[in-house]
DNA sequence: GTAAAATTAGACACTATTGTCTAAAACGTC
DNA sequence: GACGTTTTAGACAATAGTGTCTAATTTTAC
């Protein structure tokens, strides 16, 4: 018997009933959902076989065919349970943004750890970059209402927390979209060749990555009177 | 019949004559790795039949066969048609870089359009961000000579270049390797989304991402007396 | 023009996969 | 413990793909 490998990074809240009953066969859908999410993504669609996600899942093959009509059923299922779940996890995550920052520099770097941690480099994070890459094109609307809730609004909700910053002088930002995207993009700068090949950065890569963002971000956007690179003194920005 | 309906972006220099004979039938070959791109780009590995790409090539299943014993070492000989074109595009272009700028601004902002346009958006920067994401783990090898010679030694070349401007102090920059990367951060920041779902920028959104990236780029790493956006009096903290 | 080489279409065996069907077993509820 | 539901293993047809073989045809070289 094979044991799931690889956890999923699910909740332990309560599920949609929409299956056959409530309770038992909750946790099969659960087993057929996490399965075929780790076979799709290692193998993609045309790569993953019923028959391996069904032992993968512990589960006879005939289950699978119950809950999920045929493959395709299954894979907009489990694309819309990830989905789903990357999405809750973005917001919650954004949620931690410091609105009131003791020390901006070390806070923002803490939170640029915890969005690559909880969004970026888990399971979720994984087999959305490689499902979407590979058959975003084949399923655009699928895909659509994801990047709109997801990596979209991300950048506006994030962009706004930038504005409040900006607007009690901890930062300058003209363009507040803008520099939240550019946040992102150099949060990820250190990792993009990690996530191509499916790697997981280790902690001390990710608060590297995380520091060597912040440093740079601050230097651009960060309140004239900072210093550019290794003053003695920290500069605590206590705006009321 | 149909005509191959993505051109490739395979420069017309003499290929490597490997092959069976060395005239008529290279252009077979070329037709062969041409098409086997476009479909394994399309399918993936596993999705894509010998069938489709004998019909994508206007060539008989056969001659498939016959140059490539199966359909694992054609997919081999794919990838290392186009990781070496693409890392000859990459060096190349990474040759125009603004050595003695005009305009820094300027310059480094259409530097930037090149990288994206000659490297990035077209058909083998495709190619590879799909192919090494989906099969990266399944042919570590493979990919790992061309990540030494192509990601891996642009920011050391890049940032090397940008060492020279900063030593000549138009530039203000600790880690160049860093700084490097940023810069490429930067310059994808706003064109990620796209190529995720495998849609191409317009010129507009290739101009307008370089030249917010640069901006950003040169607030954090510009000379100090730049100026930084909009305001009135600018603000010099002179430190020696 | 001729000979060698390459290409082609088609048939072929073999394997893997999807999705259906059935009867037996396990499970949960009352 | 009896009932209805779910799960299971296995067989099954249908389909699609790989890789081989052959004989005819085309292309290329001399």
């Amino acid at each position: 018997m094979k044991n799931r490998t690889m956890a999923s990074s699910r909740p332990s809240t309560a599920r949609k009933d929409t299956g056959p009953t409530q309770r038992g066969q909750c946790s099969k859908r659960v087993s057929i959902l996490d399965a075929a999410a780790n076979v799709f993504c290692r193998e993609g669609f045309s790569g993953a076989s019923i028959d391996e996600i069904a032992i993968e899942a512990c589960v006879s093959r005939q289950t699978i065919y119950n809950h999920y009509r045929e493959k395709e059923t299954l894979f907009v299922a489990v694309i819309e349970d990830v989905m789903e779940r990357a999405n809750a996890a973005l917001f919650s995550t954004l949620s931690t943004f410091p609105d009131k920052p003791d020390n901006l520099q070390r806070d923002l770097s803490e939170f640029a750890i915890r969005l690559t941690t909880n969004c970026i480099c888990n399971q979720d994070g994984k087999f959305l970059r490689r499902l979407v890459q590979t058959e975003g094109e084949r399923y655009p609307h699928l895909f659509e209402g994801w990047r709109q809730q997801g990596p979209c609004k991300i950048s506006t909700t994030l962009g706004a927390l930038f504005a409040k910053l900006s607007h009690r002088g901890a930062l300058r930002i003209d363009d507040f979209d803008l520099a939240a995207r550019q946040f992102l993009a150099l949060v990820n700068a250190d990792l993009q060749m990690i996530y191509l090949f499916g790697g997981k950065p280790t902690e001390d890569e990710l608060k590297s990555a995380a520091d060597n963002a912040v440093d740079t971000f601050l230097r651009a956007y960060g309140p004239r009177e900072r210093e550019n690179s290794a003053p003695p003194a920290p500069i605590l920005v206590a705006v009321s």
